[in-house]
DNA sequence: CCTCATTATGCAATCGATTGTGCAAATTAT
DNA sequence: ATAATTTGCACAATCGATTGCATAATGAGG
């Protein structure tokens, strides 16, 4: 572990005091002589002294960090919820342990074991897409362990909760296309063992009934967040008999490869086929047509999630707070059919 | 810190054993009864023991987790390094611990101490674009921690290093765009206390010189990585008497900004400005016109880095291992004017 | 029967901090 | 001058693990 630290045994030895009154010294404690304070700090800034965190948070039975455990890095989705949840902890004095599930459900489990083994304050967590059991989270919950889901949240536990209302956006936006003329359109669905997929699938539904157009299985395609299967379910869309003229994509970047597979097919977007995106990342209103997308607000739902475990934390009780982060339907040019 | 977990007293008072038998049982030490063993096994099954890993490394003096810094995992390239650094560190059983310093010289700095002082076994460090100084990085290095730098690497300092040719990359960059018949060639320049932004503008200007294209001044741009001021150089840049026929963006967004921005001035791409952009992110290909860019490998420069710190960590001595990694011009239709 | 290994276990120190308790010296009150 | 209080500091326990050394029990060899 490179050089040896200095210690407050080593300020202890040098000013020939004891190590309690050296920490006194170092914590602004009362009763410590001013001088021999002055006198100790000093030192300390001489010899480089920092606390071993270590040994401080053993001690302290708690280590100022919340730990996160989020799915990938590389979905913008989640860093920018990441820049959330940063801003809001280190604020408060609090250190962050991000870990990636890398969407696996082993990695998911190892994470947390490790966080918990590591005393973290609390946790935050988004879980996988291979997450259809909880055993794990009900652990965390059982251990008394401060924790709050945000955005891939799981219903069923009742612990704080930081979610957006998947079914009322997909529901609006699913009306958007149709007031723009869509006849068949096509969802993405994600995984249904998830609340946020299910929800999203069910805004669908909801206002496909509601304007009593009859659902069609064939126009929803079953996926796993992966992007590389784009061009297959695409494919497999566009030669149907009836093909779609409208696609609600599961995020953004699927939304740009379906349009660019359906320019390349000679369609025309949004006059042939309307596209709707997920997430609404910058790369929406640069692009040809300017893509319509959610807007799903990453940072402040880490900011949230962070607030709320922190109050949890400080109050030493269990709260469960269920807080919705609404996001907001942004219609640009490739959903406009109206002109 | 919820509810107080089993420890290896709590087994030891159970079974009526010593705390050391506990302890040497559940590390598979050979001078242990193979029945007491088992015993002691089941029991820390059955009561969910799992070791403090606090208490552990502070005894152990290390802690198995490698301190990252970078500046954002906002930013694509570093979440992608962040997977690599996440696969080897993971592989080889140690943990990570990720912290962001938002472009701050003082957050980098802050990392930085908590790091150490969390006592990581080694960091792996993407300086911000702040960091015009060096004193904190020299400070990790004068205490011994195993250290490597990548991607946005500090080449004073003499320890080890992963780096792209970004030289050689941006001479053959600019040549190519030359080759395509641009003759002015606007290049958007990153800080130049970044020892990455001053061998990319070198080789830009080397390429100029080796084809006699005489400098402009006006043509170079400094930035500082913020998309926001895309807008104001772009402006700039055309109108000034003698507008870029090419533009050699810091990054792929910035390339697309640009382009958007170009194309509603009613500029054609590539035939009136080439654009060319850097990461090769997944939306190059999916634009239209689709975007030329640099394929800069972030996976493997996060996991090279890490490989190199696993060794250094291993071998208990400093390693000066200095790694290029290549990066790769991939060319699309907006440098393309040759048809 | 005694000595010497071998095996299994316990004791106590240690990692580097924090903190309750106690005590001597200094200060104030009586 | 004596008692009471305050001030400043040291001792030792503690957090939860690991580990060198001591020791008891067992068995083997002479």
């Amino acid at each position: 572990m490179s050089k040896s630290a200095a210690t407050i045994r080593d300020i202890a030895l040098i000013l020939g005091i004891s190590k309690s009154t050296v920490s006194r010294a170092l914590n602004n404690h009362h009763d410590v002589n001013p001088e021999t304070a002055r006198k100790v700090r000093d030192l300390a800034t001489k010899i480089d002294y920092h606390p071993n965190l270590l040994a401080q948070h053993l001690k302290q039975q708690r280590t100022n960090t919340i730990g996160v455990i989020i799915p990938e890095t590389v979905n913008r989705f989640f860093a920018k919820a990441v820049g959330g949840i940063q801003e809001v902890a280190n604020r408060a004095g609090y250190n962050v342990m991000i870990c990636q599930s890398n969407e696996s459900l082993t990695l998911e489990r190892n994470n947390l074991q490790t966080l918990i083994a590591s005393k973290v304050d609390g946790l935050l967590i988004s879980v996988s897409r291979e997450t259809d059991r909880h055993d794990h989270l009900q652990y965390a919950i059982d251990k008394e362990v401060p924790l709050v889901f945000f955005d891939r949240i799981v219903e069923e536990l009742n612990v704080s909760q930081v979610y957006s209302d998947n079914y009322d956006i997909c529901f609006q936006a699913t009306e958007h296309l149709l007031t723009q003329g869509c006849k068949r359109i096509a969802f993405i669905a994600g995984p249904q063992h998830l609340y946020n997929s299910r929800n999203r699938l069910n805004g669908y539904l909801g206002a496909l009934k509601k304007h009593n157009i009859n659902i069609s299985e064939s126009l929803i395609v079953d996926t796993n967040y992966k992007v590389n299967d784009v061009e297959d379910y695409t494919r497999y869309l566009f030669n149907l008999q009836q093909k779609p003229d409208g696609i609600f994509a599961i995020n953004d970047m699927a939304a740009l490869e379906i349009m660019h597979i359906l320019k390349k097919r000679g369609l025309s977007i949004p006059k042939d086929v309307a596209v709707l995106g997920f997430n609404n990342e910058t790369i929406c209103r640069l692009v040809e047509p300017s893509l319509s997308s959610i807007d799903h607000p990453a940072f402040d739902m880490g900011a949230a999630a962070t607030e709320i475990l922190l109050m949890q934390i400080a109050k030493k009780e269990i709260v469960h707070e269920k807080r919705l982060i609404k996001s907001r339907l942004v219609v640009r040019e490739s959903t406009n059919r109206i002109l």
